[in-house]
DNA sequence: GGACGTGATCGAATCGATTCGACCGCCAGG
DNA sequence: CCTGGCGGTCGAATCGATTCGATCACGTCC
């Protein structure tokens, strides 16, 4: 004798409870009929997956899943930044892909989570201290990332650094920057220049812009900039001036490369910290009436394609963008499985020589 | 006399039932001293708090809260494409951001799905078919979105379109695009232009590019495009000639002006559908040896910053992006209170002049 | 002094699934 | 003929919180 407990009113929608009656089947054989995590019958699985699409029933819900399994399968990706600000840089874009594409095959999604609001009133978005998620990784660790890091770390929530200093309990996924830096310093000393200059990223949270004296040197906070900073200077070259700018993007390359190539001293090659920045400078360069690179060569990082810079195309260091974003994604799916360690990983860069790039002038 | 129950093993994350116990409060009682969401005397909810902290209790574990709110509190956002793709165009990115400034403040994160990946095979993301999500946007709905918005509609998941054809039963986010085309369209038309081109967004999900006979003017699946060809229509202009693209990318649009600068009997003006196709158009004329806009005027749509374009500034059609994301939100969130009906904004477009405008060469 | 309202607290049901151990036939091997 | 093993199914506990209704103490008003 059927007892009426569950009237599926039509306005509901049904559970697996409801679908299992109707199947005239345990809830828990009903649960492995979707799961496939058991031993069931073809016939019985067949008939309750009949009697769900009839119901309407589009699957477990993934709430009451992930309660009972204790994992939400969602990452939490934190972009270093307003996004409209992060991503106005493909190469924040291009790691994201790469995070998506290995995650999503596992099942895996992503979450976005922006960074701290404000650097001088660090504001963390409430999403890092309450959403779901199992694992987080942080993009463009340099920012006031302490704070962050802290609140996930109070949640138990293993972490993946993408660029960032390495310390101890997190994954770092990071690249050979500061030896690309070196190869293209190399380059150009090879080519005959002596007078280089570089056009940097930001050296810290206040985000300033303008030549940097050697006291402003002695004080670059962020990792990433000291290292690629670093580079030139295994390369044998102290540059002829460094201009620090406020954030990669075209507008402050061209302020630099004005500031840069109206020196008395002219530098005969300009090192950039992105290719943004680069293709900013070459801007600059023909606004200038300069020719590149028999005025000026110009060399960048990233490897992007920019094609609103042809017919010229830069001479860059070349990193793995995508696959930085897959190793991220990879090792985020594997700080999830019980037990395991966080571990680092440095990919390798490239020096890519394009149209950019020549011999000092005769002078 | 305390049953030792619950020892909360060291190993073990502390649950609200763990704080209430060494509080010495219910675990109801507990709940309200965090959510805060019925009477409570001030001095209870301190000590919990006071107990929680020293015990490591971070806060309520979202998928408890989950299951038994029956949200989720994500909203998932489809994106037309592979990401690398969609963001390579500063306009989604925009959109985006909005979205998440609109649904951070309201406690709702943002959940990034890949939209379907292939044209021929379509593959729909499976987080569609089964991520927790309250509710979802979908971006760009030029794409083959039928499939995923019937996922969706299975789930009874509702659905925000940014920038779709209008249909019963979901909310869309569009823009006076068509009036906007027009208005630019017009301004070309004051300034004595007759010999008119267009380069388009794509037409369907085949993306070909190459001009557009009449036959394949007939034949504009995307509801976008069509509405943006219309609106030359509407300020009574017959463009000489239209070139299709592929995707809305500097170099499209570059290839797309040098095909139409080439022409016999050449455009004085050329109306873009995009600021990146207008910018590539652009580049393509100085690189014929054309001044813009002495020789030929261009006009763009979306209201971008170019800096790389610069001197130029294009004359567009400017569109509130991050609006248009707010918007989205907003009715994201409005979605989400039971009952509401699904209701359609349409965000209004002005004309912005810049330089790339002016009266068409003597001849 | 008794009834009543109110603020604080508690117990228990509930959200929707997963999963462990028990159970039940049935077939094969001894 | 008995037993062991196994495929298939089921019941019940469990994940961690929210929330409804009940209870209780206390102060106030008539």
């Amino acid at each position: 004798m059927p007892t009426i407990e569950r009237v599926p009113v039509s306005q509901q929608r049904p559970t697996l409870a409801d679908v299992a009656a109707a199947a005239g089947v345990s809830v828990s054989t009903a649960s492995l009929a979707f799961s496939g995590a058991g031993p069931i019958a073809a016939a019985t699985r067949e008939r309750v997956r009949q009697t769900a699409a009839d119901l309407g029933y589009t699957g477990p819900n993934p709430l009451g899943r992930q309660l009972r399994r204790g994992r939400s399968g969602i990452v939490g990706v934190v972009v270093g930044d307003a996004l409209r600000r992060s991503f106005r840089d493909p190469v924040s874009v291009q790691v994201l892909d790469g995070i998506t594409s290995e995650l999503g095959p596992l099942g895996l999604g992503v979450l976005l989570i922006p960074g701290p609001l404000d650097v001088a009133e660090p504001v963390i978005d409430p999403l890092i201290g309450s959403a779901a998620m199992d694992v987080a990784i942080m993009l463009w660790g340099g920012t006031v990332n302490d704070l962050v890091v802290d609140a996930l770390r109070r949640r138990s929530i293993p972490i993946v650094l993408v660029e960032g200093r390495r310390q101890p309990g997190l994954s770092v996924i990071g690249i050979a920057d500061r030896d690309g830096i070196r190869q293209a310093t190399e380059h150009l000393v090879g080519l005959g220049h002596t007078r280089i200059a570089a056009v940097t990223l930001p050296f810290g949270p206040d985000r300033t812009s303008g030549f940097a004296d050697d006291e402003r040197l002695g004080d670059v906070r962020w990792d990433l900039t000291r290292r690629r900073l670093g580079g030139i200077h295994d390369a044998g070259v102290t540059p002829v001036a460094v201009y620090e700018t406020s954030a990669s993007l075209v507008e402050h390359g061209t302020e630099a490369g004005r500031a840069l190539l109206s020196l008395p001293e002219r530098p005969t090659a300009i090192v950039c910290h992105s290719d943004l920045l680069a293709g900013g400078v070459v801007l600059a360069a023909r606004e200038l009436g300069l020719r590149v690179p028999q005025d000026v060569s110009v060399v960048g990082f990233d490897g992007l394609d920019l094609p609103w810079l042809l017919p010229d195309v830069l001479t860059t260091v070349a990193q793995p963008l995508a696959e930085k974003g897959r190793a991220a994604g990879r090792e985020a799916a594997r700080l999830l499985v019980e037990g395991e360690e966080p571990a680092s990983v440095e990919l390798p860069v490239s020096l890519v020589v394009g149209t950019t790039t020549g011999p000092p002038p005769a002078s």
